[in-house]
DNA sequence: GCGGTTATCGTCAATAAGACGAGAAACGGG
DNA sequence: CCCGTTTCTCGTCTTATTGACGATAACCGC
């Protein structure tokens, strides 16, 4: 704030808006918000917001985050996905929005919106025919095309999880962003030879049907060596 | 433009900044200029400047490359890198960039900057020294690793080359691009077995050293699978 | 105990990758 | 024109990784 040359060049609003994921009874849900004023009033939007004149980007979106899911930040994964400046993009004006990708365990959080509308849960599979707000059909297919990407090439499937969990949990979180089958026992093999991605805990479940399962948390890595391919397009 | 709400809201200048990278006589190399007015003056930065309050980011940044390296866009790629928008990373005020990188061909290009200041194409392992202008250290390591993280799945290694290229020359551009040495043989057996890749064109070099080699163009392949490894990160 | 269920381990063939050998096709120098 | 040099291209062999699937282990409810 030496000099003020801003006033030379064209002001911009900038927000983030979040694409939330997580994997809940075998569906992969993003979370979305109804918007309660115009424009595009009463139809689903991603969350998010302005970013304040002294906040770092980075911090918004995790101020965001809190404020749209009630949780403490250190869960899950936060990461920037693009940026989306179409001058028609926001019928109010010139708004750059930065949009991030939070991978997220299945809460048990109320997801109570501070903002007045609503928010909740939708089924990626669902939400095709609902028509977001704004350009926020892109930016969350866009969100959807980099985690399944990553999940690759990285051990962020292991976001998607509570702190513990098991190969069969790792799995289904494959099998639910790819929209495939995997086999069970190539699976298991794969995860647990390639170095960082799991390291067992040494306890085992109970309670559930079938033999106890090994628990397993997150390895030291962060990229998976070698990758994980999806099926589909390896042939 | 119908309300405007944005005398509500803080106002940001946005930038876009370019990461652009060729690689010449073997060496991975990044188009720089000096910049020529505070702040940081007389030192190196990225090519970049401001998004007209009417201009799409993308056109933006093809601007830029167009007016920094004189040539036509069509050539090479380019795609959005990331946004940088700490508070403090600009001295004059609140300034978000959109970073791009741009991977092109080595062009005879006369690269003479429209801006006052200089450009030059500057070998990635000299710049270290250099201590570039705002933080563009960070976004220039940032577009690096991306670039070397493509070439492993993507048939982008081919934006580097010409239009028609060879095999050997396809190869040279990942040893420089990731500073290791390739086997010649399993290289070319990689590239041409991987659908999509390459194409023959059908012609071979002349007057070159050694026997002339088939030209190839590129495939049409988004992804390459299997992707082609780093060796240092294979094992 | 018995069938149902899920986890884990092992086997075998197919595929892909790494390390080389060797011939093909140009060049320049005697 | 023969010969060594260079570089491209194809082929072979060995080893690692993947995909398909059998088999056993360890829990549950009845």
């Amino acid at each position: 704030m030496v000099i003020n040359p801003m006033a030379e060049y064209p002001p911009f609003a900038v927000t983030v808006d979040l694409v939330v994921l997580t994997v809940r009874a075998d569906e992969l849900c993003a979370l979305l918000v109804r918007r309660g004023v115009p424009p595009y009033q009463d139809r689903w939007a991603l969350p998010g917001g302005f970013v304040g004149i002294h906040e770092d980007l980075s911090d918004a979106a995790a101020r965001e985050l809190t404020e749209e899911t009630g949780i403490p930040e250190p869960v899950g994964h936060l990461e920037q996905l693009g940026t989306y400046g179409d001058p028609e993009r926001d019928p109010r004006g010139r708004v750059v929005t930065v949009a991030y990708l939070a991978l997220l365990p299945d809460l048990p959080a109320p997801v109570a919106g501070t903002d007045a509308a609503a928010a909740d849960w939708i089924p990626v599979s669902r939400v095709a025919d609902a028509h977001l707000a704004f350009d926020h059909d892109v930016i969350l297919a866009d969100g959807l095309e980099r985690a399944r990407a990553k999940l690759e090439y990285t051990p962020l499937a292991t976001a998607f999880c509570p702190p513990e969990f098991t190969i069969a949990r790792l799995r289904t979180v494959y099998e639910t962003v790819w929209g495939t089958r995997l086999d069970p026992r190539n699976f298991h093999r794969k995860v647990t030879t390639t170095p960082g991605f799991v390291e067992p805990v040494g306890r085992v479940t109970a309670g559930d049907r079938g033999r106890p399962a090994r628990l397993y948390r997150r390895g030291s890595a962060e990229l998976l060596h070698p990758p994980m391919l999806r099926p589909s397009a390896g042939a």
